[in-house]
DNA sequence: CACCAGGAATTGC
DNA sequence: GCAATTCATGGT
């Protein structure tokens, strides 16, 4: 939170964050906007709406895009606590969500010298790595979305909110919180299959519940370690937490810049069509094509995620 | 109706 | 160690 202080202003009613070059609110709602069946946040037009847990209570907030530089946050719902409160946390929220401590200067000015990344910074110009801020949500969605096709991933994490999170009605529209780990690692097994994950992944999500509720899994913990190896090494003593969910959560949650999901099938599926190969590149073409980038391969990660996201042609 | 999906554990050699 | 197998259900 380096820059956080200078960033963003109070105005009372609401805050202001001044946001870092580059950036491009559109291109972040664009991402925040991929999937119709997304429980956590809601787009409407160039507004996004999510909810926070405060202390006890959940605050809602609505975040806009006055003028190109700046992020307007107001409150729909503060949560109890006091405004200034509730809106510093969410902008302290947003600044993490959205990856604002960033320095993307670096990042782009390798890329003006690299073809590949050329097509995607101009592509996806201001666009900023979404984050999982939450821990316990970001091991959980990766799981989910393991071997299974995106869309099916957003209907099993729809029923699992919707079935253990907590939410809150303000004018009309419903938000809800990501489940808490010690609910989830009370629930008997029949109650996540009954959700429609497989027996293995109720195992999985079981498990991790019980990692954290006993605290020996914790963000902060993991955001201690030294290197990225090091967290990759302590999220894989969790069964079902391989190398593809642990730098998947590195790279969304504990925000490592090298962090490199390299098996993942959606990477192999962008970088196949953007480079125009009639067939999924092996780990040793990823190996070569990421090696100029390394220190930048979650951004460069996420770009080609975002380029799935495009029409074919 | 096949084929596959933002993998991981287990088994077999 | 590394490759093959199993898991297991919805989306297209």
């Amino acid at each position: 939170m380096t820059r956080f202080n200078t960033h963003v202003e109070d105005h009372g009613t609401h805050v202001t964050i001044h946001t870092p070059d580059p950036f491009s609110y559109q291109q972040v709602v664009a991402y925040l906007n991929r999937s119709e069946n997304e429980c956590l946040h809601r787009v409407d037009g160039a507004t996004v709406y999510k909810a926070i847990p405060i202390n006890t209570e959940i605050a809602v907030m609505a975040v806009s895009n006055p003028t190109p530089s700046r992020i307007e946050i107001r409150l729909l719902e503060s949560g109890g606590c006091a405004v200034s409160d509730a809106l510093l946390a969410a902008a302290r929220y947003v600044w993490e969500w959205f990856d604002l401590d960033a320095n993307l200067v670096p990042f782009y000015q390798l890329a003006t010298g690299d073809p590949v990344l050329k097509t995607l910074v101009t592509d996806y110009y201001g666009l900023r790595l979404i984050g999982v801020p939450d821990l316990f949500e970001a091991l959980c969605w990766a799981v989910m979305g393991q071997q299974i096709n995106l869309a099916f991933a957003y209907t099993l994490k729809r029923r699992f909110v919707e079935a253990f999170g907590t939410r809150t009605t303000v004018r009309g529209h419903t938000y809800w919180i990501f489940p808490d780990a010690c609910r989830i690692s009370e629930l008997t097994p029949s109650e996540l299959t009954a959700l429609g994950f497989t027996t293995r992944k109720s195992e999985y999500l079981a498990e991790i519940a019980r990692w954290m509720r006993r605290g020996a899994i914790t963000k902060q913990g993991l955001l201690a370690l030294p290197d990225l190896e090091s967290v990759v090494d302590a999220l894989t003593d969790i069964r079902g937490v391989g190398k593809w969910t642990a730098n998947y959560v590195a790279m969304r949650c504990l925000r490592h810049r090298s962090a490199f999901p390299i098996d993942d099938v959606g990477l192999h599926h962008a970088v196949s069509r953007l480079l125009g190969m009639n067939q999924k590149p092996t780990r040793e073409e990823l190996g070569v094509l990421f090696a100029p980038w390394h220190g930048y391969e979650a951004y460069a990660t996420f770009y080609f995620w975002r380029h799935l996201l495009a029409p074919e042609y």
